[in-house]
DNA sequence: CATGAATGAGGTTTCATTCAT
DNA sequence: TATGAATGAAACCTCATTCAT
């Protein structure tokens, strides 16, 4: 095994009490506590509390990345068929995982690490920028309007984080028809008519 | 004048220190300085360090309602026209104070008011809920998809939020023409096909 | 008055404690809990525990600064009675302020601050180099041996911070007539002969 | 040989560190890493930090020795050539062995073992007491002034001491002949006039 | 209304030491 | 003998809040 058990649950608790209390209000003490390992134990592995909290935000990246990608063709489908993937991969992970959607809000929202946008998990980092390059094809293919990037990112992910709240905190069900009429209308917001 | 100067100085200088920094890295003590005021005077307007952000919470909201219904006759335009003028008034309250942007964000965003959500400001709070009127009278006269409401508040808000906080973190320049543009864009999710 | 009690209750704990336990066996806790104030007084009047700390080094210097100048007219005396009067001064402060000598010793001897000296209190330290004016007048009318001046700050600073240390660690009595011949032996190594 | 080599370089390691930072800048973690042992492994060879410390300045004790009795046959000497001989050996093993200067520097004058003091290691420890054979026969001899012991021990070792603080903390350079120089001064102080 | 000295609970982090291997 | 993961006490410091003025 690459870590010890310990160091998982120090990384879960961390997780899960973030997430519920965010940053400023999860201490050390409580991490630990509820980690069932002592005081100085998140010292072992992490050298500050800052660490911890930035390889928590990685291994939640490489995760939905994983999500995203996994076996799926991208370049086999057409325009339309990935964006829908993509759209919906995204949401129901984190409908899925509610604890991550809360993790990375937080994350990228606060002063913490005030250059991160939220973006930058799906849209440009690193190795992929799925969602560039579908929107890139679908403007060179005249299936998708000609705006800047950033507009598209806005049309699409914008909805996304806002349901994905309202599911998280519990305001509404989001079930997979609701998932896909809702694809359809952002669908339609970006394509090109005729 | 119904407060004190030093009242508003401290909900101002709070306002911008926690746009800047957020709720917790701002202290009451830079409050004060910055604000020109003793140490103990914040608690001689305000019940505690929560009370003192809910009621500064409080004045934005009234404030954004203002800037959109302002004194524009709602009842007497068609449907796209009202929701022209909301988006766009919203975004454009969002562009020209990135400080409230800013504030209320990190309010919305962080586990501080769990309960709260940035629809209530706009969209079903106290005295007025513009955004579900226009929704609704859209729905009944078949110009507006038949979509429950929070879709709705999402496809919009959705893009809003997230323009405004690429805007305020000065990664994009947003102007009327743009800004214009992107309203097309979104009313063409959410009006009906035909 | 210029200071708060307190800022002096917490000065004199601070010495008292640092000059039996030393720098990194006094902790502030037990600062505070001597001096009777919260815990986070000593924040009020001080930036942290080294500026208190070095605070109190420069009160100690003045201290000695003031009892080794005085009222004593250095310009009408001889080399010699110049000579044996900062001797003598110096020593007999040591014994009668064991607390400041202990503390001075463990300021200049420890890395605490590494580039620091017990040289410079009384010998080349900002307005005041007393001792270095005794020597070179002493040397220039052939009085004191024609040697470097730190090899006279040696055999004069040297024998002193030892009988002072001896003294203050209870191992010998220093009696004046003790102190007086002492100074006539060392006296007797950097006159002239002849 | 007598110890394991792990032994030796824990031995070797504190000592530099503690020369370099203090006891209290100096943690077990950094022994053990610069040792390239395991962080346990102290605990092999010494109950504790401070029996290791106690250990290394006993080893610093016998090798000071060593260097002053050597192969020199003190009882074959007049009693000025041995003083010279004395001083000459200790002020240049300390300038020679900076770190161990260093060490015994910050045990003595730190309160980490409060009843110890520099001279028992040359002074009245153990097997010898050198020096004080010399005061005696010098005293009886009528070639040294008749003084408490302790006053020709500071006389003589505290100049030193600060000699070789100077040295080591290279603020001067301090050849032969200055060492020579300064001897001469120094028995000029202890030896009886006429 | 206004102050700011004073508080002390609670924050993160360090480190000598232990113990199962 | 040797390890190093794990410990938890204790360190320094921050900060929302109080209270006598």
């Amino acid at each position: 095994m690459k870590y010890s058990n310990k160091r998982d649950d120090i990384l879960q608790s961390a997780l899960e009490l973030i997430a519920e209390n965010g940053f400023h209000g999860t201490s050390t003490r409580m991490i630990t506590e509820k980690a069932g390992v002592g005081a100085g134990t998140i010292y072992c592995f992490f050298k500050s509390k800052d660490e911890l909290i930035i390889e928590i935000k990685h291994l939640l990246e490489e995760n939905i990345l994983l999500a995203v990608e996994g076996d799926y063709p991208f370049s086999n489908k057409t325009v339309k068929k990935n964006f829908f993937h993509l759209f919906k991969t995204v949401l129901t992970y984190f409908i899925i995982h509610p604890t991550h959607f809360r993790f990375l809000k937080q994350y990228f929202d606060s002063p913490y690490r005030e250059s991160m946008h939220i973006r930058r998990i799906i849209g440009n980092t690193g190795k992929s920028n799925i969602f560039q390059k579908i929107v890139e094809e679908g403007i060179k293919r005249k299936i998708i309007k000609d705006l800047p990037l950033f507009v598209h990112f806005a049309l699409v992910f914008g909805p996304i984080v806002m349901l994905a709240q309202d599911h998280v905190q519990g305001l509404v069900e989001l079930d997979d028809a609701q998932i896909h009429r809702t694809i359809e209308v952002v669908w339609d917001a970006i394509k090109r008519n005729e």
